[in-house]
DNA sequence: GCCGTTTTCGGCCCGACTGTTTTCAGTCG
């Protein structure tokens, strides 16, 4: 979408700017380019609609980033920018990317060593050339090419669900000490960003040293950074960074929210702060020399005149001042969802008895579970045809006659139910790979695309619609197609999809699995707004991966996603009734 | 370059650390 192309823009300029030494601008355009990356109207749609003007509605944008949009929407460049990239034809965004290299350091790099990009540092700081520029030295260079190799390694972040585990660990850890008063991940875990760069942990006591030597010792660190009073810093043998800090009892509201983020949220609260005469930082919200809050974070966001929110919220996209007007959306919880309709069991390429899966499920307290296996088409994964289908649906006929059977005596209003689903595949033309007729005995369909990716938005726009057109078709999964860090997301025509999707009553799936995730929050943003329904699964291949559900979750409720915009967050009842 | 229940001009978030320096610029979160 063009909307990233020009935050991508703005960002670069931002760092230009910055390299000639420019006080205020870089973080305007930094700004513009926060905007814009997070904008659900199309940009184009807007300049289309409203001209300059509305462009010029949008906050962050002024006058001046309002011409360069509309240059760039007409020419395909802005002149000013194509200015700086000759007179600096550096790869920024990769040489920035470097811990400890910032705008500074680029510009210095690229004047005294012609160095352009990730390839230029490594050699000249591989040949010691760096070391003899002025404001660098032996240390310095050192740690550029330690961060250059962990990027290579690591590409430096890693996807949220395979680190969360590990986190819940260490903290299960930290609370078992008896120094340890409160304990909490802060910064973009606790906000459970799709990727995590690394991660970071409060802990609240009067006694640091004791937890800094526990935490330092823990098995499963490889290597410690730094190690002081009250903070240290250790690499994980899975590969990432945990910084943990010890703060005293009565700051760790304030620690709390100011490790949590996002640094764009903690800068316009700061500055409420100080409109309000008050200073805001990790040790307190101060009147003066007087504290006035900071042992939790209720106080400090009660005193700056607003709700607290839920930290998935704090990116400031909208949550600030929906906060000041008490007009939060009462956003989805972690123990909301009654069930998980995207399931593949043994019958096609999963690994659990349907059986297996379904007794997982009711340890969950789920109301139900479904069975979506996969059709005929994706022969690798062993796809079920027409006649395979109809025997699997005898057998959860089986198994939830005997489940029944087998609770009725004990629970009076038990009930627990499997459901006959699929996952069918959404063929090029937009057809499904299997009969109507199938389709029909089931109680839900969901269809995804499998294959054949690359093709054009308007081609792939129309397949998705003519699928969702069909009448047997409840539930499309992975709308997006993307796999984080791996591929991109398919060229598709969102508007129209949420347009057909609320004539035909189609829910959207938000996928759980850890690197799709998919919807993005972006994208449930949109849905929700344009009143389109959707459906948080795992699409668990084991039962060890129903719990994947929680990510999926976090996705919904940083997409502000509420409890009546999730389907599966209702009763058996309603959600065959819309079925139907 | 943006913005305005103190302002259409004069401000713009805050503190700590690091590595290079003899007092601080640059970077980070």
């Amino acid at each position: 979408m063009v909307n990233q192309e020009l935050a991508q823009i703005f960002y670069n300029f931002a760092i230009f700017l910055e390299m000639d030494g420019e006080a205020f601008k870089p973080f305007a355009y930094e700004r513009a380019g926060a905007v814009l990356e997070v904008l659900t109207e199309d940009i184009n749609d807007i300049y289309k609609k409203e001209g300059l003007k509305g462009l010029e509605r949008i906050p962050g944008i002024g006058v001046s980033i309002a011409e360069k949009i509309e240059e760039y929407l007409k020419t395909g460049e802005i002149k000013y920018y194509e200015q700086y990239k000759k007179k600096y034809p550096v790869d920024v965004k990769e040489l920035i990317a470097v811990e400890g290299i910032g705008p500074k350091m680029v510009k210095a790099l690229w004047k005294e060593l012609k160095i352009k990009n990730l390839k230029d540092l490594e050699r000249a700081a591989k040949a010691g050339k760096i070391r003899n520029l002025p404001h660098f030295g032996e240390k310095t260079e050192k740690n550029i090419l330690q961060s250059i190799s962990f990027l290579k390694r690591e590409k430096g972040r890693f996807l949220l669900g395979g680190i969360l585990p590990t986190v819940q660990e260490i903290i299960g850890g930290l609370k078992s000490l008896k120094e340890v008063k409160s304990v909490s991940e802060a910064g973009s875990v606790r906000r459970r960003k799709e990727t995590i760069g690394d991660v970071d942990i409060l802990v609240a006591s009067s006694k640091p040293s004791k937890i800094i030597d526990y935490f330092v010792s823990v098995p499963g660190v490889v290597k410690i950074w730094a190690k002081g009073p009250t903070k240290a810093s250790i690499r994980r043998k899975e590969g990432f960074d945990v910084d943990l800090r010890v703060v005293p009892e009565k700051s760790y509201g304030s620690a709390l929210q100011y490790f949590t983020g996002s640094k764009e949220h903690n800068i316009v609260l700061r500055q409420i702060a100080v409109n309000k005469g008050l200073k805001l930082n990790e040790y307190g919200l101060f009147k003066g020399k007087k504290m006035i809050a900071g042992k939790t974070e209720e106080e400090i966001y009660k005193k700056l005149k607003m709700e607290i929110m839920e930290p998935e919220l704090r990116e400031n996209t909208g949550e600030i001042e929906a906060a000041q007007k008490n007009a939060l959306p009462k956003i989805i919880g972690y123990q909301d969802i009654k069930g998980d309709l995207h399931c593949h069991s043994d019958w096609n390429g999963g690994e659990n008895s349907i059986e297996e899966i379904a007794k997982a499920a009711m340890a969950m307290s789920y109301e139900y579970i479904g069975i979506a296996d996969h059709t005929k088409f994706l022969r690798i994964e062993n796809g079920l045809d027409e006649k395979q289908l109809k025997e699997r649906n005898k057998e959860i006929d089986r198994l939830n006659s005997k489940i029944q059977i087998s609770n009725s005596k004990q629970i009076s209003n038990f009930k627990f139910q499997i459901l006959k689903g699929c996952e069918a595949n959404i063929m090029p033309d937009g057809s499904i790979d299997i009969e109507d007729e199938a389709l029909e005995k089931l109680d839900y369909v969901i269809a995804g695309i499998h294959s054949q990716f690359k093709i054009t938005k308007d081609k792939m726009t129309k397949r998705i619609i003519t699928a969702m057109k069909n009448r047997n078709v409840d539930i499309i999964s992975h709308p997006t197609g993307r796999l984080i860090q791996k591929r991109d997301e398919y060229q598709i025509d969102f508007d129209e999809i949420l347009k057909v999707a609320k004539e035909t009553g189609t829910i959207l799936e938000i996928n759980s699995y850890p690197e799709r995730l998919d919807l993005r929050d972006v994208y449930i943003k949109k849905a929700k707004e344009a009143g389109v329904k959707m459906i948080i699964n795992t699409d668990a291949h084991h039962i060890n991966q129903l719990h994947f559900i929680g990510y999926g979750i976090s996705q919904a409720r940083r997409g502000w996603a509420e409890k009546k915009d999730i389907i599966n967050t209702q009763s058996l009842e309603y959600l065959l009734e819309y079925f139907k």
